[in-house]
Order: C-alpha cells, then structure tokens, then sequence
DNA sequence: AGCCCACGTGCAACCAAGTTGCAACAGGCG
DNA sequence: CGCCTGTTGCAACTTGGTTGCACGTGGGCT
C-alpha cells in the first residue's frame, strides 16, 4: 500500500537539491509557481496560499528563489516585485520577454519571443536585460472588440 | 537694454502652449530635466532643486508631465519611478532603451539603441515597449579594472 | 494697474510594499 | 532521539507614493 507520500515530492527533491530546508512555506509557493502561467506578485501568492504564511516568510522564500536561482524577479510597472520561476525543464535560464495586459494586469511570460541583444556604446557592459510590452492580451482585446 | 526676462523663457512658453500655469515649480522641474541626461527619480529632482518645493508639488509637476505628454514616466527595478521629457526637438516620442547602472545607480537614456519590435502572440496587441538593460556603465567598468 | 477665481501649492495624515532584528521553532543529520 | 542551524513569526520601521483640504497666486479680464 502506499505510504503518506508527503516526505517525497518533486518540490522537496528540488528544494533538497539545492542543500536547503523543505519547508511548508517553500513547497507551498514552488508548487503555486510551477502551476502559474503568469508572474505572481508578493500580494497574489500571499491571497492565493489563503495557509496563514507570515508575510515576512513569503517575501524570504521568494528572496530565496532567486537567490538559488530557482526563480527570478521582475519589476513590474506599479512599483511591485513579480516571481516566476526559472523554467524547471531547462536549468540554463533563458532570458524572455514579459507581456503586461492594461485590461486585467496578468503578466505573461513570452517564452517565445527571444530578447533582442543590445549593441552597448563602449564602456559599458550590459547584464541582464528585462523587456516588458504592455498592452491588451488576447482577452481583453477579444473583450474590447465586441 | 535687455530687460528682465523673467517672464519669457523656453520653458514658459512651452508651459503657457499647453495651456497650463507657469509657476516656479513646474518650471524649475522642467529646467532641470531638460538638462538631465538621464531619467531622474523624484529623490533626485528634490535634491537637486533644493528650492524647498514640497515633496507633494513636486509629485504632482511629474504627474502633470506626463499627463500632458511632456515627460515620460519609466519604473526602475529598484521600484522607483524616473522620469525623463520627451524629447523636445522632435514631438514625436520614439521609444528608446535604458541603461542602468548598478554601480552608480544612474539611468541612461540610449537614444541610439532602437528599441526592437517584437512579433506577440495572436490576439495581443502591444502599445509601449519597456527595455532596460542592466550592467556596468562605462564609468564604473572603467573603475573596476583599476 | 488692480481684481478675481480657478488652478496650484503646502501641510499633514495616510497607504502599500518591502526590510530588519530578535526570540521561538523545527527540519534533518548524527 | 537529541541537537544545531537554518527558518519562521511577530512587531516595528523605512521608503516611495497618494489623498484631502485650506491657503496662495498666476494671469486673463476690466
């Protein structure tokens, strides 16, 4: 019969190799990322994990993520942090785009779209690139036009 | 002889075509960002008019720039906002990139760099484009190889 | 030149997102 | 099974920005 799985979990085998502590908080937000399609702000993962994790805890598992590499933030445009995680099939992470909808304020990861590489003025060494459309996704659009 | 010129300048005229109120804070502000080059957060706009304009008048110039189309408003990742004019010789705005330095912290503006459109899924519909690049400026590159 | 009043300003209080310090707690290795 | 160290929860704090309201003034009108 099978036992009480909760001691082996995709989640706790990721968190584990990384040398880290699977705790409660962090399984919870790596399972809410994994199934998001879009970029979670602090407020959306504290109002979607209804569990009663400290707010404190949530922005440190986050800090966290991207610490470890597991995730990454991005600013979005009304000042507030959003986490995605790092594709969990590809280690190598590979810079997209973000898409930022005005109807519904949902952040879409363009995994499709490749960052266009910047030619940089001389002297200047470029890092990381973020590269945000803000627009009408395909809902709203949709939504607008009848 | 040349009278006072108070009341003629530039930035006057440019206030008074729009059909606003020319007072000493918008044009303080609007003097000095044409002088920038580089989008400058509300912090550094109140440092460097030490003029003792409120923290609030000044919120409320930079609001009213980019309402009136005059100023164009970009949130840095370190979730402040900066602000730049559009640029003044052509009214067009053409998009152009950013560069931030995480040395300085200061924010370039790459007029040169054409900001690469993108192809988006069917059904989205992009308005403006956001693209940062984040690095060492030649400056700071320049120190750290000392 | 002077008047008037809508548009701007200053002040104070407020808000939301994020950070810090510290004591209590609990994973997971021995 | 117990300990040690990495996490958590709480409370207080910081920073950037916003709001409400009374007062002040730019500038068109006379």
């Amino acid at each position: 019969m099978p036992a009480a799985q909760t001691n082996t979990s995709p989640q706790i085998e990721r968190i584990h190799a990384l040398g880290a502590r699977a705790t409660p908080a962090r399984i919870a937000v790596l399972r809410l990322l994994e199934s998001a399609e879009q970029a979670l702000s602090h407020r959306e993962i504290e109002e979607a994990l209804a569990t009663g994790f400290d707010r404190v805890t949530l922005y440190r598992v986050l800090d966290w993520l991207v610490e470890t590499g597991l995730g990454h933030r991005v600013t979005d445009t009304d000042r507030v942090f959003r986490f995605s995680l790092t594709s969990p099939a590809n280690a190598a992470h590979k810079e997209h785009a973000h898409f930022r909808c005005e109807g519904c304020g949902k952040v879409f990861c363009l995994a499709d779209i490749p960052v266009p590489a910047p030619t940089l003025p001389a002297g200047f060494s470029g890092k990381t690139v973020e590269y945000c459309i803000t627009g009408q996704c395909a809902r709203c659009d949709d939504k607008d036009h009848s």
